[in-house]
DNA sequence: AATTGTGAAGATCTTCACAGCC
DNA sequence: GGCTGTGAAGATCTTCACAATT
């Protein structure tokens, strides 16, 4: 199969773990709070509790990034905003095309938490010639036949895709052809991209479903035979069909 | 400070580790798409790859719900998509309130993916007049100050928040309040809840900075100083006022 | 012959607990 | 005295590789 080793990161790699990369927005939010609500300085502890994470692991996380704390007293907000901003690549503007615009497309199109961090919405795209010349959010939706052109003129490094499952896999070659590399995916499918290009994916039905087995659990595990024997969970029915009841519908709706 | 151990899940635990809980649904998103296309059998290798997994990780994931496979010959999937299914507590019905009906709460309230899974929204809150009273995907907007009535009545189990970000730990409050113990946070602020209570985030500005990190490092890591020294990355600046450049603006903006 | 299920090794992530510094 | 930065221990997650089973 296709190479794979090396994920954690390229060649270079200061080696900011993964884990604490995803953090780092959340220490961000904070810390901005904090700023507007004048503060000026902060402990581990304070802005973890801010955070909602655990003191150790949020000093842990910053020291990645560099010794930007003072011991005695605490962090500089000012300063380790600055700081983390740049780790994360944020003192400069990233261009973003979204793709999809039907509900979720103008959702996003509209989110303010975008343009507040450099992240500048350069285009909107659409298949549906009902939508496209439509203005949103002080943008004109344009064809995604001009997809190409689009990208290499108004320099788009990340493409936010919302359109419906069947057409995200399709989009997704022609952004990563035409040099995107940075791709945030809304269609509830799993994207193959080459090597090198990065993905992330948002699924709206997944987290719902992640709740629904922890109030299940909360209710007491799935209905049925739940701890019949103290052995191994040997199947209580073998793999033929399904037992008793039909299962149910399980229609795999068209979504989004 | 408050008790924490046992996060794992609460007393009985079956054991099925949360990574693998957070996969189950794209493996029966797979499942239901194969299931379409008319596959009866799958083996462990074919399925990872349409979730985009590696199969030992599948195998493994899948052997912590019980022995449902066939050695030599794969897994049944229909009897799999039920077996999953029941495990993540979709054979049975979730009541959904969505609080908060701006571009995002519409966009969620038609998102096709929540009702084929057994997910129904009986619920629309909003504060604004302007608003309470519009008809959206079949339903009316109600009132927010009824807001523990519909709850009650309804029996809703799951709350969606996607009201602005000044609003939602209010919100959070009340339909906790209500008995509400699942809830599904669009709102970008940390949510504190009491123990027991489940909040998963979807975070729409965070997964863009993670991107841009990406971005940034196959670019070539933060534009200045960068592997200076082969010693620590000791404080190039000592934390006095950021250095160079005024950190740009980093206005908090009330996004959403 | 093919494929599952799983011990064991390895990698990553979290937390503890305290030395080191202000 | 207070708080950071971090080695070391512990927990969780991933991957390998192969015995078990059909």
């Amino acid at each position: 199969m296709t190479s794979r080793q090396t994920r954690t990161r390229d060649r270079s790699d200061r080696g900011i773990p993964e884990a604490t990369v995803a953090r780092l927005p959340v220490y961000l939010r904070a810390l901005h709070s904090l700023q507007d609500r004048g503060v000026a300085t902060v402990s581990s502890e304070e802005l973890a509790v801010a955070a909602g994470v655990n003191s150790a692991k949020l000093r842990k996380d910053l020291s990645h990034l560099g010794s930007y704390g003072t011991r005695g007293v605490g962090y500089e907000v000012e300063y380790l905003v600055y700081q983390i901003s740049r780790e994360l690549g944020l003192t400069q503007d990233w261009v973003v095309a979204i793709i999809g615009v039907g509900n979720l497309g103008r959702a996003l199109a509209g989110y303010g938490g975008f343009a507040s961090r450099g992240f500048r919405v350069a285009g909107l795209l659409d298949a549906d010639d009902e939508i496209v010349g439509e203005e949103i959010s002080g943008l004109t939706v344009e064809h995604i036949d001009r997809l190409e052109d689009i990208i290499g003129e108004r320099g788009v490094s990340i493409a936010v895709i919302a359109t419906p499952a069947g057409a995200a896999q399709g989009v997704c070659d022609r952004v990563v052809a035409s040099g995107v590399t940075s791709v945030l995916n809304f269609a509830p499918v799993v994207l193959s991209v080459p090597e090198g290009v990065d993905v992330r994916k948002v699924d709206l039905s997944i987290e719902l479903q992640i709740l629904a087995f922890h109030e299940q659990r909360k209710a007491g595990g799935p209905d049925e035979f739940d701890a019949l024997d103290g052995a191994a969970p040997k199947a209580a029915a073998p793999p033929g069909p399904p037992p008793g009841a039909t299962p149910t519908q399980y229609v795999e709706a068209v979504e989004a």
